[in-house]
DNA sequence: ATAATTTTTTAGATAAGACTAACTTTTTAT
DNA sequence: ATAAAAAGTTAGTCTTATCTAAAAAATTAT
């Protein structure tokens, strides 16, 4: 379908949209690829040739509905195989980035459909980002933060952003993991703090651990 | 490490190796590799510069140490994949070829000696054929049809040749499956037919079912 | 043994994707 | 509002891996 390249490009076009909101500039997908201007100028000619960006010299680049799908489709294979990575193989949560990365440009729908199923249709990656559908569709809402949560709040831990031996030693020792329900009862004004339940029991957390843990509501 | 392309070179070499034992022409790989052998001149010399093969101009080339190791680096990657993608995945043994000649090219040994692990260390891929380990060491004699067996030979079944669905079928039905040890009873030297046993159980069969069993003795 | 055929190599061309350097447009600062 | 800076584009080059066409070497046939 479309090459290596072109799905990397793609794939940081779609990331890009998410923040930029107002058609993505050269410069920054040079930065999100590691390329030069230059050569993200020639890329974007390419795709918007093919139908997969609209692309405005001097303006901005956006997906197409059409590159939008293709984008989703890399998204979907790098989430699912990262998904396989620490649940199947095992590995840690900072090895699994780049070998995802390899992976996610196989071609074979059936392949990333079968062990969608092995996997049991998983929803979110071990980032807590959430796994596009067959047919690109994201059901759930972005996550967010434990530390933007209020008292009260609560939800599931879908990821963690820190990914050091020590945090995650930390929340193993309590029984912290991913798919916990936590649920926030107190949080202090002055440092961010919080006093959260999990699973009946109640643990004390700074403010440093709760913008380390990503929950959906 | 290497390209997928000088990869994909070096297992053709080795494949042809085995076969050809007198170092393998040029028109030879052309053919494996589905290239034209102007192509595979450049390549070779290519491969000769970083010391992976021997290369004598209108001679041919062989593999040298490195390059032996490297080609069943490959090999290895390929199997094991073929081996999830039949028993993880349950793709069907006509469709796994096409997926692991892509998944063989992913850059990670600590990938596949997971892989290899998860799939309880296996000896031979679906078709038979044996697994190098780590270090590039077959254990295990090279697989032979079952049609070349003698009269009291035994052996057990590693792969199969043909993968239509009749002949699976035709197997499925008699409960012989990949693991199977299978006895010769008998063999008619008229028309190359069989009497086997499988499992204490005895089976009539032709020489062309004989043919498309791989059997190790 | 020499001619015909086949195999292999060389030379030059092409496509994809990246780069540098120079130039143009847009944005920012005075 | 215009000069300076930043961002973006163009033109031309490079690398990898291919190809075609022509030339050279090896093999086969008479």
């Amino acid at each position: 379908m479309y090459s290596k390249s072109e799905e990397n490009y793609l794939k940081a076009i779609y990331h890009l949209e998410a923040i930029a909101k107002h058609g993505v500039s050269t410069n920054a997908i040079a930065g999100e690829m590691e390329t030069k201007p230059s050569s993200v100028t020639d890329m974007v000619k390419k795709l918007a040739d093919k139908g997969l960006v609209n692309y405005v010299k001097y303006k901005g680049t956006t997906l197409t509905e059409k590159g939008k799908k293709a984008a989703l489709g890399v998204v979907r294979k790098h989430r699912i195989w990262e998904v396989f990575l620490l649940e199947t193989l095992d590995f840690q949560w900072d090895e699994v980035h780049d070998i995802a990365e390899q992976l996610e440009h196989i071609k074979s729908q059936e392949l990333i459909n079968r062990l969608d199923k092995f996997l049991d249709y998983p929803d979110y990656d071990p980032h807590g980002d959430p796994i596009p559908d067959k047919n690109g569709n994201i059901k759930s809402a972005e996550k967010k933060l434990l530390a933007e949560l209020k008292k009260g709040n609560q939800g599931q831990l879908v990821g963690v952003r820190e990914t050091s031996p020590d945090f995650l030693q930390f929340l193993d020792k309590r029984s912290i993991a991913i798919g916990s329900k936590i649920k926030v009862l107190g949080k202090e004004f002055f440092d961010g703090s919080m006093v959260i339940q999990v699973q009946g029991e109640q643990f004390f957390i700074s403010k440093k651990i709760a913008e380390n843990l990503y929950i959906h509501i």
